[in-house]
DNA sequence: AAGTTATTTTGAATCACTCAAAAGAAGGCT
DNA sequence: AGCCTTCTTTTGAGTGATTCAAAATAACTT
């Protein structure tokens, strides 16, 4: 069973005011959620937070080590309550949906690069990129949830263009 | 013997303007370059291009297929001509230099998730971090490539950010 | 050489995030 | 309980990196 968020923070060593516990709350929800949509549910019951309070605490939250930020390329930072166990990323390049997988090693880095250069490597990150069920589906109903709203960049782009349209306009609707 | 900055445009169904050929060249002597970096190097010999310039030709390259688009966390995005071969990257969370690694398996998805959640896995995205060898020793120099501004965020939590885009710098072999 | 289409320029907007000062709470102390 | 100090939240801006769009210009085709 989880401790309290205020138990929690507490125990981080920060101080609890309610605007952080619903923050931590929120997280707990939503695993693997922005800023922008922790203020929005936050805001819910807290009509006058803002998103620099949201900022604020979740930045404090990284600093006390309760919370891990990731950045998949293309979309905004994520922040997570997962801390410590060196997990990984599944990215779905259609909505944006990310997933946990876990490490099989449990450790960083994980992984040893092939040559590493010279460099003292602290840690491995990796992401997955691919398509999730949801999206697969035909007729998907394309659950756009803690999503991208620029296009979304990722890895998959390593296809070369052998017919070249050269088209750079898409759709202006 | 690459072929000229031309010849590789031509061949993928770009036209070829001058810009063009600049910004490829450039991205041929700084193998992972952030686009004010680019344009920093191309404005030097012809002062009339900017930086949307720089970013349509980056942006149309990597439509086309002949440059890849890298984004380590909190870094701005960094461009490399480096494609198909899915290698990884080595990221210094001092100083932000950028080495390749090659991968073990040659291509992409290299790695599998423990579980893969239902997603249909397109690629696995490495990156590793640590501390390059000229920013472990003692006196380092310092060198700012082409750098983190804000808080170098990443998977290990360092140092805060140098001051100023200073200048390129990054594989000078 | 002219025409068509793509590219560059220009100018501006946006998003996601950061910074800083002032106002407001938390928690310790008496 | 009340006070005080310190930390948080709010307020209000600011910034960097990237994108958008219309007008001007240059490539390639015929």
């Amino acid at each position: 069973m989880a401790p309290s968020a205020a138990e929690a923070l507490r125990a981080a060593g920060l101080r609890v005011t309610e605007s952080r516990a619903a923050v931590y709350e929120a997280l707990r929800e939503h695993p693997h959620a922005a800023a922008e949509t922790i203020h929005g549910i936050v805001a819910e019951g807290m009509p006058r937070t803002n998103v620099q309070s949201v900022y604020n605490a979740l930045g404090d939250f990284a600093d006390a080590g309760i919370v891990r930020r990731i950045e998949p390329a293309g979309k905004p930072m994520l922040f997570e309550l997962r801390v410590g166990d060196n997990h990984h990323h599944l990215v779905c390049t259609v909505c944006g949906t990310v997933r946990d997988v876990d490490c099989a090693v449990g450790h960083a880095p994980c992984l040893e690069p092939v040559s590493t250069h010279g460099f003292a490597i602290a840690s491995a990150e990796v992401t997955y990129w691919g398509v999730c069920p949801a999206c697969a589906e035909p007729d998907a109903p394309r659950r756009t949830s803690d999503a991208p709203r620029r296009t979304v960049e990722a890895p998959p782009r390593t296809s070369p263009a052998p017919t070249h349209t050269s088209e750079r306009e898409e759709g202006t609707p």
